[in-house]
RNA sequence: GCGGGUGUGGUGAAAUUGGUAGACACGCCAGACUUAGGAUCUGGUGCUUCACGGCAUGGGGGUUCGAGUCCCUCCACCCGCACCA
C-alpha cells in the first residue's frame, strides 16, 4: 500500500465536513483562543502561492491550540466590496454581486484544497446585506458620538446637548472649528439647522467639505493611486482638485489613545514605529506675531519656542489665507506670480522636488513680541497649509531648510547658539545654551522651550499646542460597490435613517456610470435618491475599510439577527489572541479597526478597547520568474552599437530562441545550430549576410519550467509566439535564465497552489510553504524544493506501512533510544509551533523521521505520539495512519504528548577540545565528571599535547556539557 | 533625510541566545537496484591545499579563554514615512 495522498485526502476532508469537526461554540469549558487571517479581498486572479503562507500559519497555530486544550476560534470571510469588481463592472456590465459571488466560490474551492480548520458556518460577506445593516449600524453609533476630551472617551451626542443647554461650549472646545463659542442662551436660541450643524461639528462621524481628484473626463473622482503625475492612470486625462461635501472619521481625537494603545499590544517594533509615524504626535507652542502697524496677527505653530530670538523671517503657505491681505502693493504682482507657479505644479512635483528652493516675499512684517524686532514674511511651497497653523517662525541657525532658504534669498542669520553654529549648516541641536536671546542667555535650549511657552501663555499671545500628522480619515467613496450611507437629507440637513429601517439595501443599477458633477452611481437612480420632494439619500458609499473595520467582531456571533454581536460572544471570545496578515495593511486597516474598537468599547458595547492581541506579519512569497533568450539577427552593414538597429524580419516571422547554456557562442555556429533545425531558415541567414544578433529576455511562464530546464512542446502551445519558433538547445536541454521579481500575473511567475496540491497533496504544500522560512520573512518560491517535503512524507508514511506487507506497526517497549527521538521531537515541536518557527519545526519532523528510519523502528508507543505531533501541519496523513493504527475518534482532538525530561537525559558528552580556541578534538566525558580530572586526562591527551607544543598552559576553561578550551 | 529591518555555501535556510558555523532540505557529484529513470536507496558536497593544514558568517576595528551572536565604525540591499515646522 502506498501513499495515496488525493484519497487520502478527499476521504477526511468529507469525513470533517460532515462530521462539523470545525465547529465552535461559546459553550465551553476549555480556555479560548481566537486566531484570526486578514481576509481577502475576492479578486478574479485567484490565489496563487503566497496568499496562503499566512494561512497555513494561523490553521497550524489553531490546530495547536485546539490539541493542547482550547477552544479554538478560527474563521474566515471576504472582503468583498471593493473597486475591482466595480472596474469590471464598468467595463462588461456585469454586476459586482455576480462576479464577486462567482470568485468567492473560486476562493473557497482553492482554499478548501488546502484543508484549512476554518469554521465555515461563521463566514462573512462584508457586501452581503446581513452584515452590512451591521456596518450601517455602527456608522451611526459613530455618528451619534463626540469625544469628550476631558475625560478622553467617546459619549453619546444627547448628552453633548444637555451640556449646551447647560453650560454652552466653553468647557468644550469644538474640534471642528476651534473658534467656535457659544453659551447656554446663544445655544437654546439657534434653529434647528443651526444647532446640527454645530452638532456636525463634534460628532465622530461627521461631514465637512474636503478635496478630491476630479476628473472631468472620466467624469468621475479617483483615488490616489488612480493619479499618476497629475493624470489619470486610465487615459491619461488632466485630474484637478475639487471640494465636496464628504463624510470623515474623527480619528485624531484618538490619536492618543492610539498612541498609548500601543503599548499593550505585541506588534513588530517596524508596525509600532509605522504607524506612530502616521500619526506624528509633536509638541509644541503656537505663538501670534502681530503684524506691523495692525492689529492682525499671524499664528505660528513650533516645536522649538525656545529659538524665539533667532527668528529671522517667517515661511507662509501659499494657500494660507492671510496671503492676498498681508501683501504689500509693490509685492503684489510678485506674489501672483509665485501663487500661479504653484498652482501649476502638482502635489507629487511639490513634493519629489526637495533640492530646490522658492519663495517670494510679500512685504509684509510681523514684530518679534518679546524684543520688538521687524520680522519679513515670505511665503513658500515648502510650507504646507495642512499642517500646523500653515506658518511658521524659521530659524536658520538651527533649521537646515530654514537656512537653505535664508541662504538663498540672502536674509541675515542670527545665531543664538554661539559654537554650535558653525556659519556652514544649520544645527537641530537642543543641547546648547542659549546666547543673543535676552532673557534666556545662558539658560540650555531644553529648559529654554517650557520656559518660552509659559510666558507665551502669560502673555496671552499663545498656548502650548500638541498636533499630529494624522488627518481626519475621509470615509466617502464616489462608487457603486459599498455600503450605502443610513442617512437622509431633509432640506439639506442630514438625518440619521431610523434603526428599523437597516439596512439600507445597495439598489440595483442599469450603469456604474458616475453621477453628475462627480456623485457617485446611486446618484443617477433619482426614485431611490429622491424620498419625497425635500428628502434625500445619501448618495456617496463607504470605503473599503468600513466592513473590514470591525470584522472580528461578527465572527463573534455572526447569525446574529439582534445585534452587531451579542456582548456574551464577544466578552467570550473576546480579543484576537493572534492576527496574521501582511504588512501592506500596516497603518490603514489597523489604525482604523482600532478606532472602532476604541469607540465600541466607549460606548460599552464591547469590553476591550484594543482589537488583536498579537499580530503578525507574513511575509511576500516572490516570485522566481524565467526567461527564454531571444535571438534578432542583424544585417552586416549595420553598425552594432548604433542607435537605432533594426532587425531582420525572418520569414514566416520566425523566432529563434536559444539555450542560457550558451556563453559566447559565435554567429556562425549559431546559424549552424540552426541549419540542423531548419535548413532554409539558415539558408536565408547567410543569404542576409547576418553578422551579429541582438540578444532579449522574454518571460516564459514559470509553469513550463522544470527547475530552469523548459519544456518546449509546452511553451508551443501557450503563445504564437512560440508555436513555430527554433528552440536551439544544448545537450538535449533548453535552460532559462532566472531572476527573483515581485510574484504577479504580468510576470508568469505566479505558481497556482492547486496544480501542487494536485501533484503532491496539501499535507505536502502545507509543509513545504512553511519550511521554506521564517513566516516574518520574504523569500523567493522555488517550486523545486517541494519534492524534499513529499519525500519525507512518503518515508513516515513507510515506518508505518510496508508496500507488500500492509501496516507494519508492532507493539511493545520502546528503547531508550527511540524514546529520547521522541521525547526530543515533543520538546521541539512543541515550542517552535508555539512560537511561530515552524521552518525549524518542519526540520526536527524529518530528523526524527530520518533516525526512526535507520533504527527500523515502528513502534505504536514511539509513532502514535508523532502522528498527534504532526497533525497541525499534515492533519491528513496523520488523521489516516491514526485510523489505521485502530484509533476510532478523530485526532484533531487527541492529547497533546507531554515532553519528559527523564528521556533525553545524557550522562556523558562529547567535548570539543579547543586550544586557544581552535578546536582540535573530541573526548568524552560523564556529565558528571570531576574537573580537575578532566583537566588531567585532558592534557595528557596526544593531539592535545601535540598542538600546546610544550607551551605552559594558563588556563583550562570547562564548561560543563558544551567544550573545553586551553589557554597557551 | 528620518525610522525599522536584513546581510551566513551554488540556492532556501539552521545555530541550544557568548561555546564544535552551515542542522534540515534543494541542487550538484558518485554508486546500487532497474528494460528505463524526472522512481527508490546509499555515500559525498563551504572555499583552498596532493596532504598536514590554512581561510571562512557584508568590510574594518574592539571586548573575551572563546564572537555569526556583544560594542564601535563603514558598506550594500529591502520596507515604511517624508519639505511635518
Amino acid at each position: 500500500m502506498e501513499y495515496n495522498f488525493r484519497a487520502i485526502e478527499k476521504k477526511w476532508q468529507e469525513s470533517w465536513s460532515s462530521s462539523k469537526a470545525y465547529r465552535v461554540s461559546i459553550n465551553s469549558q476549555k480556555p479560548k483562543c481566537y486566531v484570526l487571517d486578514m481576509f481577502p479581498y475576492p479578486s478574479g486572479a485567484g490565489l496563487h502561492v503566497g496568499h496562503p503562507l499566512g494561512y497555513i500559519s494561523s490553521d497550524i497555530y489553531a490546530r495547536y491550540k485546539r490539541l493542547k486544550g482550547f477552544n479554538v476560534l478560527h474563521p474566515m470571510g471576504w472582503d468583498a466590496f471593493g473597486l475591482p469588481a466595480e472596474q469590471y463592472a464598468l467595463e462588461t456590465g456585469q454586476h459586482p454581486a455576480v462576479t464577486t459571488a462567482v470568485n468567492i466560490a473560486s476562493f473557497r474551492k482553492q482554499l478548501d484544497n488546502i484543508g484549512f480548520c476554518f469554521d465555515w458556518e461563521r463566514e462573512v460577506n462584508t457586501s452581503s446585506a446581513d452584515y452590512y445593516k451591521w456596518t450601517q449600524w455602527l456608522f451611526l453609533q459613530l455618528f451619534d458620538s463626540w469625544f469628550d476630551r476631558s475625560i478622553q472617551k467617546a459619549k453619546r451626542i444627547p448628552e453633548l446637548i444637555a451640556i449646551f443647554e447647560k453650560e454652552g461650549n466653553a468647557a468644550h472646545e469644538c474640534p471642528g472649528d476651534r473658534n467656535l463659542s457659544f453659551s447656554a442662551e446663544e445655544w437654546k436660541g439657534y434653529n434647528e439647522a443651526h444647532q446640527r450643524e454645530i452638532l456636525m461639528h463634534y460628532r465622530i462621524a461627521f461631514l465637512a467639505y474636503a478635496e478630491v481628484n476630479w476628473c472631468a473626463a472620466l467624469g468621475t473622482v479617483l483615488a490616489n493611486d488612480e493619479v499618476v503625475n497629475g493624470v489619470s492612470e486610465r487615459g491619461g486625462y488632466p485630474v484637478v482638485k475639487k471640494k465636496m461635501r464628504q463624510w470623515f472619521l474623527r480619528i485624531t481625537e484618538y490619536a492618543n489613545r492610539l498612541l498609548e494603545g500601543l503599548e499593550t499590544v505585541n506588534y513588530s517594533e517596524a508596525m509600532k514605529e509605522m504607524q506612530r509615524n502616521w500619526i506624528g504626535k509633536s509638541q509644541g507652542a503656537e505663538i501670534t506675531f502681530r503684524f506691523e502697524g495692525s492689529s492682525q496677527g499671524l499664528r505660528v505653530y513650533t516645536t522649538r519656542p525656545d529659538t524665539i530670538f533667532g527668528v529671522d523671517f517667517m515661511v507662509v503657505a501659499p494657500e494660507h489665507e492671510l496671503v492676498t491681505s498681508i501683501t504689500t502693493a509693490e509685492n503684489k504682482a510678485a506674489v501672483e506670480k509665485y501663487l500661479e507657479y504653484v498652482q501649476s505644479r502638482s502635489e507629487r512635483e511639490r513634493m519629489a522636488e526637495v533640492k530646490q528652493i522658492t519663495g517670494c516675499f510679500t512685504g509684509a512684517y510681523v514684530l518679534n513680541p518679546f524684543n520688538g524686532k521687524r520680522i519679513p514674511v515670505w511665503i513658500s511651497e515648502y510650507v504646507l497649509a495642512g499642517y500646523g497653523t500653515g506658518a511658521i517662525m524659521a530659524v536658520p541657525c538651527g533649521d537646515q531648510r530654514d537656512f537653505g532658504f535664508a541662504k538663498h534669498f540672502n536674509i541675515p542669520i542670527t545665531n543664538i547658539i554661539g559654537d554650535a553654529f558653525n556659519g556652514g549648516e544649520a544645527n537641530p541641536t537642543k543641547d546648547a545654551v542659549l546666547q543673543n536671546s535676552d532673557f534666556l542667555n545662558g539658560i540650555p535650549m531644553r529648559q529654554a522651550m517650557e520656559l518660552v511657552a509659559d510666558k507665551v501663555e502669560a502673555m496671552g499671545i499663545g498656548k502650548k499646542q500638541t498636533n499630529f500628522r494624522m488627518r481626519d480619515a475621509g470615509f466617502s467613496r464616489q462608487r457603486y460597490w459599498g455600503e450605502p450611507f443610513p442617512i437622509v437629507y431633509k432640506n439639506g440637513i442630514p438625518y440619521p435613517v431610523d434603526e428599523s429601517e437597516l439596512p439600507v439595501e445597495l439598489p440595483h443599477v442599469e450603469t456604474y456610470r458616475p453621477g453628475e458633477d462627480g456623485e457617485g452611481p446611486l446618484a443617477n437612480i433619482t426614485d431611490w435618491v429622491n424620498i419625497d420632494a425635500n428628502t434625500k439619500r445619501e448618495t456617496n458609499t463607504m470605503p473599503g475599510y468600513a466592513g473590514s473595520s470591525w470584522y472580528f467582531l461578527r465572527y463573534a456571533d455572526p447569525s446574529n439577527r439582534e445585534e452587531f454581536a451579542s456582548r456574551a460572544a464577544t466578552d467570550y471570545w473576546n480579543q484576537v489572541d493572534v492576527y496574521i496578515g501582511g504588512t501592506e495593511h500596516a497603518v490603514g486597516h489597523l489604525l482604523y479597526s482600532r478606532l472602532w474598537t476604541k469607540v465600541l468599547f466607549d460606548l460599552g458595547y464591547i469590553g476591550f478597547d484594543e482589537p488583536y492581541k498579537k499580530l503578525i506579519n507574513q511575509g511576500m512569497i516572490q516570485g522566481s520568474s524565467r526567461f527564454v533568450k531571444r535571438l534578432r539577427f542583424i544585417h552586416s552593414d549595420h553598425h552594432v552599437g548604433a542607435d537605432e538597429i533594426e532587425p531582420i524580419t525572418l520569414p514566416d516571422n520566425k523566432q529563434v530562441y536559444i539555450s542560457n547554456s550558451y556563453t559566447d557562442i559565435r554567429i556562425k555556429d549559431i546559424i549552424e545550430l540552426i541549419r540542423a533545425q531548419d535548413a532554409s531558415l539558415a539558408e536565408f541567414l547567410d543569404s542576409m549576410q547576418v553578422n551579429n544578433v541582438l540578444e532579449s529576455h522574454i518571460h516564459m511562464n514559470v509553469n513550463f519550467v522544470d527547475g530552469v530546464v523548459l519544456d518546449i512542446e509546452a511553451a508551443r502551445k501557450w503563445k504564437p509566439d512560440f508555436a513555430n519558433a527554433i528552440f536551439l538547445s544544448q545537450d538535449g536541454q533548453f535552460t532559462c535564465k532566472s531572476e527573483v521579481e515581485k510574484m504577479s500575473k504580468r510576470l508568469y511567475n505566479t505558481v497556482n497552489p492547486d496544480v501542487l496540491v494536485d501533484k503532491y497533496g496539501a499535507d505536502t504544500f502545507r509543509m513545504y510553504e512553511m519550511f521554506l522560512g521564517p513566516v516574518e520573512q520574504s523569500k523567493p518560491w522555488d517550486t523545486k524544493g517541494i519534492e524534499g517535503v513529499h519525500r519525507f512524507l512518503k518515508k513516515l508514511w513507510r515506518l508505518f506501512v510496508d508496500e507488500q506487507k500492509g501496516l507494519i506497526v508492532k507493539d511493545g517497549e520502546a528503547t531508550p533510544e527511540e524514546l529520547k527521538i521522541l521525547h526530543k521531537t515533543i520538546q521541539k515541536i512543541d515550542s517552535d509551533t508555539e512560537n511561530f518557527s515552524y521552518n525549524t519545526a518542519v526540520s526536527q519532523f524529518m530528523i526524527c523521521v530520518n533516525e526512526l528510519s535507520s533504527l527500523k523502528s515502528n513502534k505504536r508507543s514511539v509513532l502514535e505520539p508523532l502522528l498527534i505531533l504532526l497533525t497541525p501541519y499534515a492533519p491528513h496523513i496523520s488523521e489516516e495512519l491514526w485510523h489505521m493504527l485502530g484509533n476510532t475518534t478523530s485526532i484533531l482532538d487527541a492529547a497533546y504528548p507531554v515532553f519528559e525530561e527523564k528521556y533525553v537525559k545524557e550522562n556523558a558528552f562529547n567535548y570539543p577540545i579547543a586550544v586557544n580556541g581552535k578546536t582540535r578534538t573530541e573526548l568524552g566525558f560523564p556529565l558528571d565528571a570531576d574537573n580537575a580530572v578532566i583537566e588531567q586526562t585532558v592534557l595528557a591527551n596526544e593531539v592535545v599535547q601535540k598542538w600546546i607544543e610544550g607551551k605552559p598552559v594558563k588556563k583550562v576553561v570547562i564548561v560543563k556539557g558544551r567544550m573545553i578550551n586551553i589557554v597557551v
